[in-house]
Formats: C-alpha cells, sequence, structure tokens
DNA sequence: ATGTTGGCACGTTGCCGACAA
DNA sequence: TTGTCGGCAACGTGCCAACAT
C-alpha cells in the first residue's frame, strides 16, 4: 500500500528514486564507466541523438557544436520502473573558458574516496532452460558459494530460501536447493515468478550481487535482441554516412526490435495523461534539443543515458577525447577496440584497421569527431554491424608507446592542458581573439595514408622505398617513435584485404639520413625541436600521400612550407585557423580528387576564421612549452603589456605567473633569442616569431 | 509486427489512434456528453487542475480567468493502451469578443449529421462468478440476443465463436453457448483470458456494442474503487474549501485507490524516456498550466479528459453553464443531480439542498462558480463524498418552471444569447469598454436565504408573514412564477435539517397587493416589464434576508432601491459592475457578520471595474430585448451613430441589422418613449435610459 | 432470467533425478 | 560442473449442470 502525503506534492517524484551505484554498474556491465562528479567531459549532441527515437532536428535556429566541455555536476543512478533498465541522469554544467578549478578527472571534488572497490557478483545470461517456465535456474556453483548466503549442507538435501532486493528494492524470494547427482545448486520456487514478473527470456542476463551491507541484490541485464550472434556491448554502430534522412542506417534495426519488444509487452506502457503518447524507451527527442540548446548556451543541463541502449556514451571523459584526438588518425591504421561478449560476462577486444577516416555527418555536424572511423573488422562477422567508431573508443595496437605519451619527457614536465580555451566553439559562444584547441596541443605526427591515389599526383620529387608495413613492424623504425599505427600486430594472422601493403617515402632534400633520424627520435622534443628548427623537411610518402612530421608541422611558422597538398599551415595544434583551413582547402580540394575518403583528416572545429593565408598572421606568434614539442599560436597584438603576455600564458599553460617572468625567451625576426622585457613591449609585439617557455633553467634548448 | 517508416519521424503517433466515437461514448458512460465540434464550451483550470496528480501550481505570474469561453476545434476520441480507459483530447480555441459567428450549440460547423442514432449496446457489470477465473460470462438474454450475432438454435447446444474488438481494434474471441438447464447464454473459451488481460474485477463493467458496419465492439468500465456502495459517475467532488495546501481534500482518497491499483498493476507503465517519472494517470500538473496559460493568452490549446476519472467534466457547454448562470443560487434550494448508479448502467437522480453559495477556492478562483454549491443529500449516505457541485450539474427541483426558461415565451422569440462579449475575463483579456455579462441575461431572481441571520437586522420595516416552505408550496403562489427553489418535492418524506422551515415577507410598502401580483406574472414580462416599470417594490425577506423579484433587480435602473442590504445596484444581468459590487460591497459586510455562508452570491467576475455608484453610470442604458425579462447595459457614449448602436444590439442579441432598424425604441430621461431616430444620434444618447427592441410589431409592450 | 456452487476433467506448472556435454 | 530432458505430482483452469434467487 503507498501511501501519498496528505498535500500529494510531487507524488512522482517517489519514483525518482536512485539506486546503488554498485547494483547500477553490475547492471550496465563492464564497459560502463561513469564518469565521476566534477571530472571534466566532452558531451555530445550528435551521439545523444542517436540515443533518441525519431529524428531529432536541432533546427537551424542556433548552431550547436558538436561536442561541449562540461564538468559532471551530478550522476543519479537509476532504473525503469517496468524494464529495470538501467540509466543515469547526468547533469552538466559547460564550461566556460574561464573556470580552470576542476581537472580533468575530478578527482578534486570527489573527496578521494571514489575508487569503490568492486563487491562480489556474478552474472549468467540464462540458459533455455532457466527461462523455461518449467524449470528453475541452473546456480552456477560459483554464484553459489561466494555470493548466495552460505548453505547448510549438513540438511539433506540443502535448502534455504534466498532473498534479494532488485533495483527497485523490491524482495524476491528464491528457493534454493543443492540437490541431485550430482549435486547441483539450483533456484526452484520463486524463480518462475521472477522471470514471469520481469519477462526474461533465454539471453538475458541476470546479476547477483553482494552488497556491502550485506544484502544480496539482484538485477537483470536485458540482451540485446536482434544481433546476429556478435558481441554485443557497444552496438548502434552505423549512422549512414553523410545520410541526413535517416541518421540511423542500419542502426535503427536495432532500435526497432527493442521497439517491438517494448510494443508487445504488457509492460512498457504508460497510463500517461497524454494518453501514452510519450516515447517509449530511451530518449525523447525533444530532450535532447533541449539539453543540446541548453548546452549551447552554456547552462546548466541533464541528459539520460542508458547504458545497454545500442548506442556508445556521448558523454565521454574529456581526457579520453583529448587524448584520443591527440592521435592524428589515419586509414590504415590498426586498432582494437573492447566490447562486451554476448553474455555479457567479459570484455573483449577486437582487432581492426581504420578504413576510412571522414566526418561522420559532415551536413549536421561538419566539424564533429563523433564516430569519425570508419573501420574494417578482422572478424568482420561478429561486428557487421560495427562499421563507424569514434576515436576515443579504439585503441591503436602497437609495441611501440603512443607518441603522445611523450614517454621521454619527465613526469612533472608533462604538458599540463590549456585550461583556457575549452571549447571546441563553433559559433555560440564568442570565440576569443586567441583560441586554443580544446583537445590540447597535439603531437601526434600529421600523416595520410592512401591505398588508392596514384603515386607521384604531387609535384615534388619522390622515390620508392618500398618499405611495407610488415617492412616497417620489423625495421627498427618502430623502437623509435614512428608513428604508432602502421604494423599489423603479431597476432594478426589474416591481414585485412584493405591493409595497405606499401608505403613509400619520399625524400624531399638530399639530408635524409639525418631527417630520417630526426624523425627517429622526434619523441624526444628537447632535442628535435632544436634540431630541426629551420631544417629542410623530409617527405614520406605513403601511398602517394606525404607523411609530415610533428616537426615538420610545428615549425611551420618558420616558413618552410612542407608540402603542397596541406595547403594551409599545418600545424597541428593551436593554430586553428590554420587547422581548419586545412580542411576547408586543402581538403576540399582532395575531395574533388576522390581522395578525401581515405585521407587523414585534420579537424575543423574552427571553421569560424577560415584563411587562406600560409603563413601565420602578422603579429601572431607560436609558443613553445619548454620541451614540449607543442606550440600554440598567440596573437600578441591583442596584448597591450608584458604583464598581459605573462597573464595569458599562464592561464594557456597553467603554469604561476610569478614563474613566469625570468622564463620566457622568444626569437624575434632576425633569428635572435631574447628574453622578454629586454626590448619595449611593443618593439616585441613587432618582432617576436617563436615564444619559449622555459621552466628547466639549467637547459638551454630554446633555440638561441 | 510494427513497421516503422524509414525516417523514424514521430513512430509515437502511431499510437494516438482515435476510437469509434460511439465504442467511446460506450465506455465513458451515460452521463458523458462531448460538447460537439464548433460549439461553445467554457473551460474551467481549476475543474481541469483536479484531473491532474499533485498540485497544479498556476503560479502568479499571470492571473488565469476561472473560465474561458471556447468554441470546440476539434475531439479526438481515444483510449489508453494499456488500460482501455477512453479519454479524449478536446482541442479548443478561446473566443476572442468578436467571433459571433459560432452559435452556441455547434450545429453550425458540424455539417448537421451530428446526431448519431446510439447503436445498440450493452452494459454488463462483471459479477463474480463473471471475474472469478474459474468461470465463464453469464451473458444476459438482451445482450445475447440484440448485440450478439444471431446463434443457431436448432444446434445441440447451440455454439458460436463471437468475434469482438476492443478500443485498440484488438480482435477477442470468446466462445459463445447456449446451454444449462434452464437454458442460459455464457460465454466460456476465451472469457477468462480476457479477463486476466484486461485485469478486470467483479464491479467492472463490460461493454458490448454492434457498431454501425456491424462489427462487434466490446469496451470496458473500470468501477470507481474506493467507494463505499455509494453512486459511482462524479465522485471527486470535494475539494476543500479554501484550504489551497491540499486541494483535493477528501477526494485524493479516490485518486490514491486508482493509483495503488496502477501502481500495483504490472500494466500502466512506462518506459518512458524519463525513466518513469512521468504521473502515472490523468494529467500531469505541468499540462494543466499549459492549457491554462494558452487559454488565457487566446491560443488555441488541448486537454485531455478522462470521462471516467473521479472528477466532473471541466469543459462543459457554454449553454449549459449560462443557463445555470442565469439562476441565482439560494442556500435552501432543492435540486436534483444525476449520478451514473453504482453497475453504470443506468443514471439516476439524487435529491438535495443547498447548504451553502460560496466560492470553492476564494485564494485561487475568487471569481469561479466551479463548485459553487455546497449541498446535503436527502441520502447523505450514498453521497458522502458530494458535498460541492458546480451549478450547471444541478436541476433545480420545482414543478413550476424554472423561471429563466420563460416558458410562456414563444419559442421563437426565446432569448437569444449574446454573442459578442463572452468572456469572462478577469484580467487576461483587454475589457472592452462595454462589457456584458458572458452567462448572458440573467432573469433568475436575487434572492438571499439564511437560517442563521436574526430578523430584521437590517433596517428595513418588515413583517412576518410565517409562510413556510411547505406552505409556499402549497400556496397558489407557485402556480405562477415564484422562484423555482423554495418548497421540498412532494416525495420528499424526510426534509433535511438545513431546509429552512420559516419564511418571511417583507412589505416594503403599501402597495403590496399590487406587488405580489407583479410577482405572481412576472415570468410574463411583456405584463411585468410594464406594470412594475416604476412601481415600488416588495420585499420578501426569508429568515431575515431580502428577497428580490426579477423586476426589482432588473428594473432598480429606474432609481428604486430595493434593500439596504443590497447596497450595490441589484440587476442580475448585464450591468456587471453592479453585479460585481454586489459582492465586493455587502458580500464582504455579510461576511463580517458570519453570514455569507448561507448567503446567496453574485458572482464577483468583473472586478475589474469596481464601482460603488448604486445607479448606471452616466450614458449606460438598460437594452431589453423584446418580451424578456432581460436587459442589458450599454455605453451609450461608446457609440458615434445610430449605424454603430444598431450593429452593436444586433451583435448583442444576435438579430439581422437590417431588422432593427423599425424595432428599436427608447425612453428617454423624462420618461417620453420614442423611436431610435426621431432625435438625433447625439441628444438620443444623451437622453435615452432605457431601450427596447420590439420585434412584434403588433404589440406595444416597451412601457410607451 | 441469471447468479452461485461444487464436481470434474484436463492442461499446465514446476520439482525431480537421469543423462549428457 | 551444469544444461537439458522426461517423468510425474500438484495445482489451477475452465466447462458443466444443479441449485438458488
Amino acid at each position: 500500500m503507498i501511501t501519498f502525503t496528505d498535500s500529494m506534492k510531487e507524488p512522482v517524484k517517489e519514483t525518482e528514486k536512485c539506486l546503488d551505484s554498485q547494483l547500477w554498474h553490475a547492471c550496465a556491465g563492464g564497459m560502463v564507466q561513469m564518469p565521476p562528479v566534477n571530472s571534466k567531459v566532452f558531451y555530445f549532441p550528435q551521439g545523444q541523438s542517436e540515443h533518441a527515437h525519431g529524428n531529432v532536428d536541432f533546427g537551424n535556429s542556433q548552431r550547436i557544436p558538436a561536442l561541449i566541455l562540461c564538468r559532471v555536476a551530478a550522476v543519479k543512478y537509476m532504473a525503469d520502473p517496468e524494464t529495470d533498465e538501467v540509466y543515469a541522469k547526468i547533469r552538466l554544467v559547460p564550461l566556460r573558458n574561464n573556470e580552470p578549478e576542476y581537472d580533468d578527472d575530478g578527482v578534486l571534488g570527489s573527496n578521494g574516496s571514489e575508487v569503490p572497490e568492486k563487491p562480489a557478483s556474478f552474472a549468467k545470461t540464462l540458459t533455455q532452460s532457466d527461462a523455461n517456465n518449467g524449470g528453475g535456474f541452473s546456480v552456477p556453483r560459483y554464484c553459489a558459494e561466494t555470493i548466495f548466503p552460505r548453505l547448510d549442507y549438513s540438511a539433506d538435501p540443502p535448502v534455504q530460501t534466498v532473498i534479494a532486493k532488485d533495483v527497485h528494492g523490491e524482495v524476491w524470494k528464491f528457493r534454493h536447493i543443492y540437490r541431485g547427482t550430482p549435486r547441483r545448486h539450483l533456484l526452484t520456487t520463486g524463480w518462475s515468478t521472477f522471470v514471469n514478473q520481469k519477462k526474461l527470456i533465454a539471453g538475458d542476463s541476470i546479476v547477483f550481487l553482494r552488497a556491502e551491507n550485506g544484502e544480496l541484490c539482484v538485477g537483470i541485464r536485458r540482451a540485446k535482441r536482434g544481433v546476429g550472434g556478435g558481441p554485443e556491448s557497444p552496438s548502434g554502430w552505423n549512422p549512414a554516412a553523410g545520410n541526413c534522412v535517416s541518421p540511423y542506417g542500419g542502426f535503427s534495426v536495432f532500435l526497432r526490435e527493442d521497439e517491438n519488444k517494448l510494443m508487445r509487452n504488457p509492460n512498457g506502457g504508460n497510463s500517461n495523461s497524454g494518453g501514452g503518447l510519450r516515447a517509449r524507451g530511451r530518449v525523447r527527442p525533444e530532450s535532447v534539443t533541449e539539453a543540446a540548446t541548453l548546452a549551447a548556451n552554456g547552462q546548466p543541463f541533464e541528459v539520460v543515458y542508458y547504458p545497454r541502449a545500442s548506442t556508445p556514451e556521448f558523454v565521454v571523459k574529456a581526457s579520453a577525447v583529448r587524448a584520443a584526438m591527440r592521435i592524428q588518425w589515419c586509414s590504415g591504421m590498426r586498432f582494437k577496440m573492447a566490447f562486451e561478449t554476448e553474455d555479457s560476462s567479459r570484455i573483449s577486444w577486437f582487432m581492426g584497421t581504420i578504413s576510412s577516416v571522414q566526418v561522420a555527418d559532415p551536413i549536421h555536424w561538419p566539424n564533429s569527431p563523433w564516430r569519425l572511423l570508419q573501420v574494417t573488422w578482422d572478424e568482420p562477422d561478429l561486428l557487421q554491424n560495427v562499421k563507424r567508431v569514434s576515436p576515443w573508443l579504439v585503441e591503436l595496437v602497437s609495441n611501440m608507446p603512443a607518441i603522445h605519451l611523450s614517454p621521454f619527457s619527465p613526469p612533472r614536465k608533462k604538458l599540463r592542458l590549456p585550461q583556457h580555451p575549452d571549447f571546441p566553439l563553433d559559433g555560440q559562444f564568442p570565440i576569443p581573439p586567441f583560441s586554443g584547441n580544446p583537445l590540447g596541443p597535439s603531437s601526434g605526427p600529421m600523416c595520410c595514408l592512401s591505398d588508392s591515389t596514384p603515386a607521384g599526383i604531387q609535384g615534388a620529387r619522390h622515390a620508392q622505398f618500398g618499405i611495407s608495413l610488415s617492412d616497417l613492424h620489423l625495421n627498427k623504425l618502430q623502437s623509435g617513435l614512428f608513428p604508432a599505427s602502421f604494423q599489423r600486430l603479431d597476432n594478426n594472422t589474416t591481414p585485412p584485404s584493405r591493409i595497405p601493403n606499401s608505403l613509400s617515402l619520399v625524400k624531399g632534400n638530399p639530408n635524409s639520413t639525418e631527417n630520417i633520424s630526426c624523425l627517429l627520435t622526434m619523441g624526444s622534443s628537447t632535442q628535435s625541436s632544436k634540431k630541426s628548427d629551420s631544417a629542410k623537411s623530409p617527405q614520406f610518402l605513403l601511398f602517394g600521400q606525404p607523411i609530415l612530421t610533428e616537426q615538420q608541422i610545428s615549425l611551420s611558422c618558420s616558413g618552410d612550407m612542407v608540402s603542397p597538398v596541406l595547403t594551409g599551415n599545418s600545424s597541428s595544434d593551436g593554430n586553428l585557423d590554420k587547422t581548419a583551413n586545412f580542411s576547408d582547402g586543402s581538403a576540399s580540394a582532395l575531395n574533388q580528387q576522390g581522395l578525401a575518403d581515405n585521407s587523414c583528416q585534420g579537424f575543423p572545429w574552427y571553421k569560424d576564421r577560415p584563411t587562406t593565408d600560409l603563413s601565420l598572421e602578422t603579429g601572431h606568434c607560436k609558443v613553445f612549452m619548454e620541451s614540449e614539442d607543442v606550440g600554440r599560436t598567440l596573437d600578441l597584438s591583442v596584448l597591450g603589456s608584458y604583464e598581459e603576455l605573462y597573464r595569458r600564458l599562464a592561464n594557456m599553460f597553467g603554469i604561476e605567473r610569478s614563474e613566469m617572468l625570468s622564463h620566457v625567451f622568444y626569437r624575434d625576426a632576425s633569428g635572435a633569442v631574447k628574453h622578454t622585457g629586454d626590448e619595449p613591449f611593443s618593439e616585441f609585439m613587432k618582432t617576436a616569431r617563436r615564444l619559449t617557455i622555459l621552466m628547466d633553467s639549467g637547459s638551454d634548448n630554446l633555440g638561441r
């Protein structure tokens, strides 16, 4: 008997009960990691719209950024009262540019005790016999012995009543008996009631969890119907690329099946006011537009996330996105990706190759990295439905450390991500005169792969080196810091057909040896940034596309254009205008040649200030942080004094301003290296070309 | 298998299927009459909020009128997909003042064929045996023979399969057999499935209906649990008067029971996006505020109405409301009210007495007639929960015709309600300079009853006549047109204790005989308006409160004040300012004396223009329509010409302007009766005091 | 005319060990 | 160790006429 308060104030809220986060996670599955409160995440409206039923029309009233940096304000772990499906309400606060107080992982705000040890839990996928209405439930021994209360084995047969609470706190009783020959654990009486009430069928999973207070909890994970035997977890992966009418593509099959299940299910209805007209399951399209609009306007909002819906997470740890976007994704790259196994009991990794790097929905989200990667799987049968993935979901496969990890930099000096211009603001927020790449400086090499471009279409001189991928793999190159993407794994015995099978290295100038050596050591950027400062750049061509090294990119402000293909300034970070331009200018040119499909992509998130100029704009200056081979563009003309400069730099790199004074050096147009303050600010402003912050007072690696 | 369109556009709408209006009505029950499309209705936000779960907070951002005149734009007959409960979506368009094109009953727009003959249908309340899972269904012979397909009685036993579609079009099959000794009709196979699926219990009703196309339909009407055996239909009747915190009062008990049923019912849930947080059943409070706000802003809106919810209709035929409000409701009045019987098979009338006339929620809806009447029932046991009713739901009991019916007027001349100023605009809409009473001219007598006021507190001379109610009843007075409210019915053998048992008649002046005779004939206003035009008015006192006749009220503009109690101008119609003033001034005075509870109430819907002035404002003029004893106030000063006058009058009374010219007479300040046009308009405007439209050219009853 | 009851037959549910993987 | 099967007993379902109202 449910009692209502006298005033009947919001009896509805009664159901807005949060459930134990551990049980929630047990039901959500091993793949699901919720961002901690106060951590930074990127919210992808595009991803959320996949979460919704029906078309989400964001209208043309205002542009919504493809991803919005937010702080996680709250997470409510909840469960659908009818289906028991777990979902989370995530309250997000968009971060404006000037909120540096939260660190990426949210450890600050979450009082340390945020690493709960996993409680004992057990998941079993129901067999036919388990789900048959005639039968009981075969309890795996492990579950019976570690999760269930201890049975008194002296009795004959040993029996007990197991009491478990479901996600709503409802209590279920099961007769637990240990009998048969050979002996086995069974749930009999009470089980079929449970199966019927919860409408479980073979393939669904049941989760038993022993909570910290000793209580036994039971949750369910419904199987995702409609997939032919493949791994189950992130299933909805195939928005028809560039198809605006049906953004779901093959994915909608999933939703349909789910939908039908909900429809024929006597549950899942609502006796709602509107007359049961609200969308069943998942999220209403309006909720998505609402959230996205609020987000775009910088206002707090709430999203509902169904971890077991056939869609990937659309609220992603900022650090994960940033890390992924530091990598210059290229077709041909090998990666692995985690999936939940069909019985959702384990996680297994699947290998694949990037077949193309291309914006998933160029019409609506032209600047979005969401599902940027079109992939080919080594075991295509199992992952037929997974055609496009987002970069942060895959892990490059290599026994070389990924270059962006900068393994040789001392931890202390590890680049602190700029805390200032965090928004990939494509239209909504005022763009500050200088706006850094929200994903932080990219230190991955810019490279371009194509398996179809005729070699030599570029005017540059080139020579075939005939290095295959396996060659590369075997080559000692890999022990250096070659982009961690070109070789197959050792255990990859059946290479997909699309794996490129030739690699061209093009020497751009005679001192190729030195340049290769530069390439090999570029991870140690203290050297490389010095050595290759003004060096002629080498050119690698892979399938006719040039491969640029970090140096070639980040140092391009020194005046050397590297490749006619990259007509824009190719600095892969900070210099946003140029990055955008890469896509607007040369990339579209590539498109016209039918090459874009397989080429690498810069991320054109900053289309706002299109420039065709190849060099830095006057007054703009590259800023380098100490030994890191990363740089940011700074428009000195907007600054009025050294003081302002220091403040800006402090903000950019997260350094105390007091530390700054004696550590900032610059090279002027004539090549002379000076200390800030050596010249009047006006002079500095006009002549400075490259600026370095050197925290280690001893070293002198600033190109002096 | 439900198919979705490729684009998945609004799959939700799929369920927004309308059902056969006849089946809908059969399920809704005999009490429910939906207003036809294009008819005029009053929408009561207050009433709708009773329809909602939880507190409806209309905020204080803007005042919402208590009732809003609307045109019915559309009615969608629907059924809850889970519970089969029928509901209607009514699309309403608020009517601004200048939309005279729709008549009250909507016959205009509804292409004539709107009077569907009731199809053969049969409702049976399930017996214990019917609902027992073990049993079948005893088909009443009438149902079997008139609704079901004809049985072949030659077989032994006669059997057939009856196929019926439910509200969703789902097909149900029942084995219909005629067997046993004595022979009877039974539904066996298929029946218990139906009972189980629909979760029917004893007391619920099943409706069989033979549709026009010959198809058999089946619907259900669930019993309203929670009432101890009383009649069932309009149950939620007792908002705690004046209690703002819990506007549901005893009523919430009903909701609770219903709610519990829905809760424990595996149906009735929702697998909704929001995570099942939407209100179950009935209407969300936000929907109410939304509708009310739209309505108040004159924008089209939609309401959802559950005819079998325990709340009275909040969209009421305008004519019904107007008719009800023409009556000056007084405590002590006897009435009857229709209820659906417990088995919802019939309608029965219950007798009661108005115990007090008092605004139900003076804080939020100070001007609302909603649930204006507090009532005492002759059979209180059966209607314990019905404490307050709205005037249009009750019917005054009298073997005399109600005065407002004007039975002696030829039908042709029956008052056409003014079509012009229809809004009871209390704040939202601009008040036109001349604003008529939206409920039309009131022709009911203003009277005041109190069983507690000491006689003679008013200064007026008075005499006790000692006429009891039964005296009145027996008295020949009743054969005239005495207000149809003061006597008990013949069959009322147990008079409620609160029935007043004495009646005072106070002679206001010596010519009482004439005045009584005037009273007796006032219904025939052709005489009365002439005779009592300038006559001194008699005073009836009932329990010390004066009773005013129609003449006293409507003719008070001639200068005679009737009673010091009624300090305001007591014209019960048209002269809105005065009516409002009655409540604002004298009624509150009564309140201070603790008398208001049982006194009559004028309807202060026009507080906007408070006036303490007792006479008509300068330039205002009473307009009388021919023989009707009703009048409307007209501000001549806003008119510029006779032409404008005619247009306005035509609008007010729904008369062709061409007919008008020769039919408008007026009496000027000097008492002279003239034809419009006799004087220049400017002169007319200044001197006219009483205006009569005389359609019957022959009669000369205009006080000339 | 129709509601209620008890009888009874049949179908289903659900517990069990045997068997097999 | 645990999934599946056939056996079988208990129970519930549902049809029926008799009886009651």
